[in-house]
RNA sequence: CGGGGCGUAGCUCAGCUUGGUAGAGCGCUCGGUUUGGGUCCGAGAGGCCGUCAGUUCAAAUCUGGCCGCCCCGACCA
């Protein structure tokens, strides 16, 4: 490409509001350009880039039996709807067309697999199946961010899994985990699988591929042992301490002030792990409206903190929000002072009265000091279950560092990263829900299983930028890079000019991709774009060069330059 | 949705406190100069100051609403 050619140019200043180093370069160097909230143009350069991601991809989806497919991005309601998704989604774009017709836009495609798998599949005999596409999705996200990282319109690679039963998805499934360290290896990005929520998508489990980075949005777990990873949304830990051989009594004491678990502890001289910490929420069950909602009381040690998903996700779902003083008041508690002593505690989770969520922290540790729900006093002593119930007893604590593993005994880390892709085994999550069935030997109707796995190929180039950038620009890794040659002719005189053309067509027919700057630029300008853009080779022609009878030849990730002669260099790039 | 910040030339920003002719650098055009790391000199083009309303003789500047953008949080397939 010639660079006089090419749309759009490079800029001198990224806009200020430009946080991350991955969107400041890719906008400076003219590889996307945005056009609102989360919403971005990919100009040539990018789109090259996005291509080359694509390429792997489709590569690495195609070796393990996969298909390449184009899916429509406007799905009918009724595809939704009969997955229960049309209301409960609630990033869902949805578009009303004349007569009232209504469309969701492509969020993910699992409605459209599902319905295309109920219409082509009749028998064990057309399983299994792996279908994938790469296109447009589109999610009213709540706050796009980070550039490239959170979009409403982006592009991903979805691949969907068909098979006969849950051995077989178990089966596949590996071969799809390997698929991914693949593509995330081929673009230069190291990437860590981990257990993870499944979130909105349902199903059974699921893993998620995270690249640790500062600026993530994920928080996991992963231990400096052994091989555990996990989101803080699914991650275990143990929960360390012992139960007192001899309980104390217990006993009512004042603590005027001391509304926060620090202030309980300081007050009354025990560790924060002797005491219990209640937290007050309001939990719309998914499906009703906050009206219909309930007062949760969630309990954990003193020491720790309650991960909002583990809590969800042992209420089977929903939408949790800080309850309000005369809600926490309303079920005989006082706030700052509350606790589960003395309360109507609900038996169960359908169970009337107060719905109190344990952490399975209680049973590690006793002799806690807790609310006395009496404003200026806690117990002393208190011990479970001597002194109170609870209405459930599940893992609802977040893990942090310095906890113990669950896995080998070792210590884990708690690690920001970016979620770069997640598979999920849906099991029959949509073929139940839409009867997509197959006959099996027997002739008997059996339930579809499905997987489901995602990349977002913008965030992925985004990644790739965090990871290979200097303070000069962009250092694409080759797989990736929009051009393998950044060719310039520099200094005055028509020589290296033309010397340049030559090499330009020479390098063409030889099947390099090559960005050839040809503009009337001074050798700064030239120079620095180069380094903006971070093609890999960079071959510069030039008075200097020539008198040598070569052209100098850098890589952009070294500093070594080296004189190469003309007649050689074609070899010499297509051999590096 | 809550908290914070910001909307002035294509980009980065000044001007607003104290109302009175709209500015700089980069980029762009033209002429010259320079030609191995964003040359230098000169001349130009380019803005309903986000938008609507209000206060005022007079609003980029003061007040209010709305819209948009960014950051933190909530949320997140």
């Amino acid at each position: 490409m010639r660079m006089s050619r090419s749309f759009g140019k490079t800029l001198r200043e990224a806009p200020a509001d430009a946080e991350m180093i991955s969107h400041q370069l890719l906008i400076r160097a003219n590889f996307v350009r945005p056009i609102g909230a989360g919403i971005y143009v990919f100009m040539p350069f990018g789109f090259r880039v996005l291509r080359k991601i694509w390429d792997i991809m489709a590569d690495e989806m195609d070796a393990i039996n996969g298909e390449e497919m184009w899916m429509p991005n406007i799905h009918p309601a009724a595809l939704w709807e009969a997955t229960g998704r049309w209301d409960t989604v609630d990033v869902l774009m949805k578009v009303k067309a004349g007569g009232g017709r209504e469309y969701a836009l492509s969020a993910t495609h699992e409605e459209v697999v599902t319905d295309l798998a109920l219409r082509e599949i009749d028998s064990y005999r057309d399983l299994p199946k792996m279908i994938y596409h790469i296109s447009k999705k589109f999610r009213d996200e709540p706050r796009a961010r980070g550039g490239l990282l959170r979009l409403r319109e982006f592009v991903m690679k979805d691949a969907y899994s068909l098979d006969t039963s849950e051995e077989a998805l178990d089966e596949y499934y590996p071969q799809m985990v390997q698929a991914y360290y693949n593509i995330f290896d081929r673009c230069g990005v190291p990437s860590i699988a981990i257990n993870a929520d499944v979130g909105a998508m349902g199903g059974k489990t699921s893993q998620e591929f995270v690249v640790p980075h500062p600026q993530g949005e994920d928080i996991f777990i992963a231990c400096g042992s052994c091989d555990y990873a996990a989101n803080v949304e699914a991650a275990e830990f143990v929960r360390e301490g012992e139960k007192p051989a001899e309980p104390a009594e217990l006993v009512k004491v004042a603590t005027p002030d001391c509304t926060t678990i620090a202030d309980v502890a300081a007050f009354t001289g025990v560790a924060t792990s002797q005491t219990i910490k209640a937290v007050f929420y309001w939990w719309t069950p998914s499906g009703k409206t906050e009206k219909d909602g309930r007062f949760v009381f969630g309990m954990v040690r003193g020491d720790l903190d309650i991960n909002e998903v583990k809590l969800i996700n042992a209420l089977g779902g929903g939408a949790l929000r800080a309850a309000t003083d005369a809600e926490i008041k309303a079920v005989g508690a006082v706030p700052g002072y509350a606790s589960a002593i003395g309360l109507e505690v609900a038996k169960g989770l359908d169970q009337p009265g107060a719905l109190v969520v344990a952490d399975l922290s209680l049973d590690a540790g006793g002799d806690f000091v807790m609310g006395a729900n009496d404003a200026g006093y806690h117990f002393t002593g208190a011990n479970y279950p001597r002194d109170f119930s609870i209405s459930q007893q599940v893992d609802i604590a977040q893990a942090d560092t310095g906890h113990q593993c669950p896995q080998c005994g070792g210590r884990i880390e708690a690690r920001r990263a970016i979620e770069a892709g997640h598979c999920f085994k849906l099991g029959t999550r949509y073929s139940k829900a839409t009867n997509a069935t197959y006959l099996d030997v027997n002739g008997k109707p059996q339930l579809i299983y499905m997987g489901s796995y995602g990349i977002g190929l913008d965030r992925l180039m985004a990644i790739i930028v965090e990871l290979h950038q200097d303070d000069d620009g962009i250092v694409w890794p080759d797989s990736v890079a929009p051009f393998q040659v950044h060719l310039m002719p520099i200094g005055k005189g028509d020589e290296p000019r033309e010397a340049a053309e030559k090499l330009y067509t020479e390098m063409q027919k030889a099947g390099l991709e090559v960005l050839y700057d040809d503009r009337a630029a001074s050798p700064g300008v030239k120079f620095n774009d180069a380094d903006l853009i971070g093609i890999p080779w960079r071959v510069t022609v030039g008075a200097r060069g020539l008198a040598q009878g070569g052209v100098e030849v850098k890589r952009r990730s070294q500093q070594e330059r080296n004189v190469v002669p003309l007649d050689e260099l074609i070899a010499y790039l297509k051999a590096n």
